[in-house]
DNA sequence: AGAATTAAGTCAATATGACTGACGTAAATT
DNA sequence: AATTTACGTCAGTCATATTGACTTAATTCT
């Protein structure tokens, strides 16, 4: 260990009172922005993708690998076109990933049945059990973090994360994320 | 425009049913993973940090500035060692981008009265206006997202994500997001 | 008063994941 | 036959992060 402060006392040094504009003004109605949410969201998602590291490093992956391994054992037979498009990176960027995911045997292509240009691809058995590992870990915090809502309170939950989506891209995320179809209201 | 795909189909390839173990087994309660979840909580992250992008992207900044320059607003007179510990990195990583945003004229370090080794950070007025209109883009968002919701629903998203972060780690959360703390079960 | 610790910063090298731009090849579509 | 699509590759770059070593100044501890 070196440099890095893990556990931090994070208590902003309120100690002089001459901030140069906060409590003097406020002239739009700032206090009313959602800080909170805000930041929990920003803490909650880097507790939420931080648990799949440890195990990816024992395979030296990152998350652009988990990311790929994810979509592809929930997609079987997926086209590196539709995978790009779902990630929303360049073909370069997902080479070089997948190549490496390929040759450790966590990932398979195969040649299109009907269009003989596409590489479909699909996890391996290695891929899958990895794939559903790393999903029972982000299951367990998911599952901690439901306790003790109130009923519907994950309905709630998914129709928000739903709504946080551009209105055009939501019938297309509905499609591919399948069990959240129920809520199309 | 190059290469890139920016609306794809999104339709995996559900031509040929020979996937190589799909829907033939699923040994060990597989079916019952929140898939929906995790995916939807990616989605909605991407588009959620995505809004302020183009914002930065005038002054030159990106995420990472976007990172400093919210909490530093938000808990102005910070020092950089407990900015350190809210954004876990390590202080050369902030070095470079503090140095710009100083350089910039967004954020100012002051000397610590008490303690004089320290260099607190403070928004200038200048650096104030951005953060509070990078806010205002997502604060749009999140109201978009919170339509429709039942009565207390704001209320469950916050407890779901505060309990998204580990146990130990909540009360520090709090003490520093501060409007939180009515939930604080 | 002297030693140890803390706050902040710097130099140097490296890794990861992304990007742009330009091309190439095979297969399908028009 | 011409065009488009699917996929891949070569080459260079950028943003953000890392590790490790070291310095300076100021505070705290004994």
């Amino acid at each position: 260990m070196t440099d890095v402060n893990f556990k931090p006392s994070i208590s902003p040094a309120i100690q002089d009172g001459d901030h140069p504009m906060k409590d003097t003004a406020l002239p739009s109605g700032e206090s009313e922005l959602p800080y909170d949410l805000i930041e929990l969201l920003f803490f909650a998602y880097r507790e939420f993708t931080g648990d799949p590291d440890d195990v990816l490093a024992q395979y030296d992956f990152g998350r652009a690998h988990h990311r790929v391994l994810h979509f592809v054992d929930r997609n079987p037979g997926i086209m590196v076109t539709d995978l790009l498009g779902i990630l929303r990176i360049t073909k370069q960027s997902l080479g070089r990933v997948l190549k490496q995911l390929v040759d450790a045997g966590i990932i398979e292509q195969r040649e299109g049945h009907h269009d003989r240009r596409q590489r479909l691809l699909y996890t391996t058995e290695r891929g899958h059990t990895l794939a559903v590992d790393l999903t029972r870990l982000q299951q367990k915090r998911l599952e901690r973090a439901l306790i003790g809502l109130p009923d519907g309170g994950e309905e709630i939950i998914r129709k928000f994360l739903l709504q946080m989506m551009d209105p055009d891209a939501r019938a297309d995320i509905v499609k591919l994320v399948r069990s959240a179809h129920d809520l199309e209201d």
